[in-house]
DNA sequence: CCATCATATAGTCAAACTGACTCAAACACC
DNA sequence: GGTGTTTGAGTCAGTTTGACTATATGATGG
């Protein structure tokens, strides 16, 4: 287990801001004057439309005002001063999509001088998974859709670059970490588990080998429940094991 | 190359502040209120006294005023509204040891409620690498002083709590990047490298392995010049290929 | 000049891991 | 009861990895 070897994680850069339905605006000045915004970027797996594999989705919100009035725009909005910054990116998702997240984990700080025009604005970005039968019912209305997370318009501010670096920490994380089971319920089959990841990494895999090494990760739980009415031999209901991973460093998830 | 397998990545949590020798300190209100900071950790190499081996160090610099008024913290201050954050980092790194960092990189933004007593304060944090034979002779004064990484004191704030979670950063990023190099000169041994190895890794490695596994990761150039003088085989100058990695995502160093 | 020392560098070997693939099991459906 | 489809077990070869052996080469000291 020494040196190099496959992947090497990213070094983003800063960039852009985040309001989504921003309250309070004025350009009130910090100690050396800032404003601090909190974003999160939304997955979800639907059905596409045409080929009914499963895509990524990630629901945004219109702008009701300048800048960038009517463009699409993460969720997200100013940092109230006594609200943690996990539970204001938590707060926002709930409020666009009236869901609770799996999974929630901060992304990276974007802070570039001139990615808002006007005002200075450093946005926290957090990114989340939510469940996909979950998402399907979310509420979407006149200012907040979903979109495929490989077709999307251009954004305001740069979130369109926030979202590629939030694709790209998804899809290097599904390979090593244990997340993909926040797109599913409580128990899943490995079927499930493995059109997860393969619609996350976008390619096939194997089934036995996929099987191998799920089972060789020791984070699965199998249950004695099988999912019966399929017109095949009868699946087992595995449930993903919560003990902490030995691995993990200095916080909790959520 | 499927799923699961060593390592889980660290999902750190917010908590501390950073005010090395912070400047205007009134508490503004943003648009909900919070102060932005920025601090940076900075590692080098160095000889412990005792054993000779290398060893992670790191400058903090002695606070001056409450909060924590002569804790050690570390090097860090305000947001300029007009200074990018990697190059606010790049400065407090600069201001306070005189260095210029070889690597740097954000790592996690800090912004529990209650982690600076009165003000909230969120503070984005960088790390950075600086060579080890420049650190030597870097500045040090009645405020500012190297520790070993290992052996901190109490620190202000929750910086024990940074520190720890840049090093496991440091520890598990050096096994899979190229950045390793970023202690070193321009110019080095395999010997010279896997001492940095060791020295993150706290663990002695093979140097026949070690060789092996650095020149099929593609990233030595060697050259044709070779170190003489010691008693033993000379050893070959290698150079390290600076060409973009093909899997960063979006954005580049500094 | 030669033996010795210490590390550089090359090569070997077996266990572990991976991707590709085969095959029996088991249920729904006709 | 036969057919179709996926589950779940197992095989096999190629690759990777850790442990280890062996040779290369210059400095040093007699």
């Amino acid at each position: 287990m020494l040196e190099h070897s496959v992947q090497t994680p990213p070094i983003a850069q800063q960039s852009p801001l985040a309001v989504g339905d921003a309250r309070a605006s004025a350009a009130g000045s910090v100690a050396a004057g800032s404003s601090l915004a909190v974003s999160t970027v939304i997955f979800a797996l639907r059905p596409d439309d045409e080929s009914g594999l499963k895509t990524l989705w990630l629901p945004l919100v219109r702008r009701t005002r300048d800048p960038h009035r009517d463009l699409w725009a993460l969720p997200g909005g100013w940092l109230p001063a006594d609200e943690e910054l996990a539970a204001a990116a938590a707060r926002t998702l709930r409020e666009t999509t009236e869901l609770s997240p799996r999974y929630l984990e901060q992304l990276y700080t974007f802070g570039d001088i001139d990615r808002s025009p006007g005002l200075r604005v450093v946005s926290v970005v957090y990114w989340a998974l939510v469940r996909s039968e979950v998402a399907e019912r979310a509420s979407v209305g006149e200012n907040v859709r979903w979109f495929a997370a490989d077709q999307l318009p251009p954004l305001a501010f740069d979130h369109n670059r926030i979202v590629e670096y939030a694709l790209w920490r998804l899809r290097t994380k599904v390979e090593y970490a244990r997340i993909a089971h926040a797109f599913l319920g409580d128990t899943f089959t490995l079927a499930q588990l493995r059109e997860v990841h393969e619609a996350v990494l976008q390619k096939a895999l194997d089934p036995a080998n996929f099987r191998r090494s799920m089972e060789s990760s020791g984070t699965l739980i199998s249950t004695d429940q099988h999912v019966a009415g399929a017109r095949h031999r009868p699946a087992r209901l595995y449930r993903y094991d919560g003990r902490a991973s030995e691995h993990d460093p200095p916080g909790p998830t959520l």
